[in-house]
DNA sequence: TTGTAGGCGTTATCAT
DNA sequence: ATGATAACGCCTACAA
């Protein structure tokens, strides 16, 4: 009786073995399988044949110590939900086609990671990297870095205006004037902002938005009416229930997302308040999830795929050109899905 | 007027750039990085704070090249839903405490797109693979391949029998025998399955334990009961309309998806049929949106971030261990969730 | 304790 | 049309 044995496992063939294979020497066959034009018919063939047989496959890894390109882009994004699962598709379509592999790590909203997986990247030799910022990101350092060396870049949805690269994001401030602009047009007058994190320049951006907007119709703004908490529906639904219990309680309530969306959402129900002839709800983001609830979900809906392709597409630019070349921002339109949540019979 | 000019590129530092700056050679800065112990104490601390000065990086690249690792793990998975998404956190973290990096790659369910992914992290020299198969591949052999060459692989959920390998996967049996011997308690004597892609594992595993369940209960079981479609809502909610103009009309769905119960649950609400008094929905996978949803759509529930952790753990056993070990097969329990959409009031 | 030389798999340069 | 050789950045003997 004879221990259980796997098949001998074979270590990839190198170019070597091709080489030794067929007696000749490793430049022709690194010439052969290249496609270039001086090497012989018939060795070509023999090559090719032999390369099949042996199962070569080019080490990319020695490839790129010469090259300096590993065709690969890193993505770190603060997490994969809806939104982020969608423009990393997005990324990832435009990459393949561009002869790219995209390479995506998660910073789970942390800065640490979020470091950690900038570096690692790096250290691998990504060609470069696309970042939508962690919520928790105090320093930007550790991209100034990168970009100082020119690393290619490109920011996408979380961008930080005081970094000097290509940068993909939504109208955020349009996206919140058409949420509130419907939310007043529905015969709200005290509408309340549900935000993130104060740290995030979409919060504040679609903060600046419903202020504007308020201010724009003449009614009255007040910071009791603009709560802040994390992306998560618990959060929300904590932070919503202050504002209910607030001194004066709004009419209804503009979120920085679905998700939070929802949690102000089941805070609503349990408090016996009908949405949206109490309080009118509008979300942000446009998940599928949206049409689904009960009342259906108003929303700002983004193109989140687009702004994949898109965030891809300024990587490769900058990728092939040789030239210094102005960095470029590149503003999304937003799109109001009106449903029940807002919308009042009159 | 000059043209506006960035700072000026460094290229990253490397050993000989350390080297060079203290007048030594390059292996007494290597053994000082690594913190052997035969380096002298000086000599140490000068190349510590070189390095840092100028911002050295041992390249990982050059490094994989000597040593055969790259402490990278490519994942692949068919796309980057709830399920998904939370394995590959769960992925993720496990391999981050081992000191991996985690390559998360979308086959977009795509046989192509697999192999090509497959292709490219190995050509990367990827430590090895964590693979969910897409619902579309045909033939195994791009793992075959990998798996004679001992590449470390592990499958999770959908795995395939024929393969040697580790895996982790839900008892996709059992989960249906929940949800059936449920529904079958709440009265439903005509219990439908609305099933994923014939080709999937889950599909079938889940279908056995359907029909083993109507057997044991002497309930009949009828092949117009059963009805394929993609993972997807549209597909599902045509489905379901073909499953309500049959001959027999059901009076309970059982579904290999909560992505596939709301195709059917939109159906259902379009025609006219109440949930779940005429016909009670049971879905799988249990994600945020099934407690969201009117009614709230009971459903099995799997432990997604926990079979994301064990597969990463499988992974580094498997490449800790230099002894050739069994495949093993881990098997993680399912646990139905009950909701509005299957409880009948009697 | 430190330095030298060879090698990892590939491409590029210069010969032949 | 083909081959030899240096180089990419690092590690690991082995030598000093």
């Amino acid at each position: 009786m004879t221990a259980p044995r796997r098949a001998r496992p074979s270590k990839p063939a190198t170019i070597k073995d091709v080489a030794r294979a067929l007696g000749i020497s490793i430049s022709t066959v690194s010439r052969a399988m290249r496609g270039f034009p001086e090497v012989n018919n018939e060795t070509r063939q023999a090559v090719l044949r032999t390369a099949e047989e042996l199962d070569y496959q080019p080490n990319q890894v020695a490839l790129s110590l010469v090259t300096k390109h590993t065709h690969s882009i890193g993505v770190i994004v603060p997490n994969l939900d809806y939104f982020f699962a969608t423009a990393v598709r997005g990324i990832d379509e435009l990459a393949i086609e561009a002869g790219y592999t995209v390479l995506t790590c998660q910073s789970n909203e942390s800065y640490g990671r979020e470091i950690t997986n900038t570096q690692r990247l790096v250290n691998s030799r990504v060609d470069g990297l696309i970042v939508s910022i962690s919520s928790a990101t105090s320093s930007l350092d550790h991209f100034r870095r990168l970009l100082q060396r020119e690393v290619p870049m490109v920011f996408f949805d979380r961008v930080n205006a005081d970094l000097e690269a290509n940068k993909v994001m939504l109208h955020n401030y349009d996206g919140a004037v058409q949420a509130v602009s419907h939310l007043i047009e529905q015969g709200c007058r005290r509408i309340a902002y549900l935000a993130g994190p104060a740290s995030l320049s979409i919060s504040n951006q679609r903060k600046e938005g419903y202020l504007g907007t308020l201010r724009q119709h003449g009614l009255p703004v007040s910071d009791d009416f603009i709560v802040h908490c994390e992306f998560d529906r618990e959060h929300a639904y904590r932070a919503t229930l202050r504002l209910l219990d607030g001194a004066e309680r709004p009419d209804a309530i503009f979120t920085v997302s679905d998700r939070i969306a929802i949690g102000a959402l089941l805070a609503l129900r349990e408090r016996g308040v009908r949405v949206p002839d109490d309080i009118a709800l509008v979300g942000f983001n446009d998940e599928p999830v949206a049409s689904l609830l009960t009342p259906s979900l108003s929303s700002v809906a983004q193109p989140a795929f687009e702004m994949g392709r898109i965030a891809a597409q300024l990587f490769v630019e900058q990728m092939n050109s040789d030239e210094i070349r102005p960095y470029q921002t590149v503003v999304l339109k937003p799109t109001l899905m009106v449903r029940e949540s807002s919308l009042r019979r009159r």
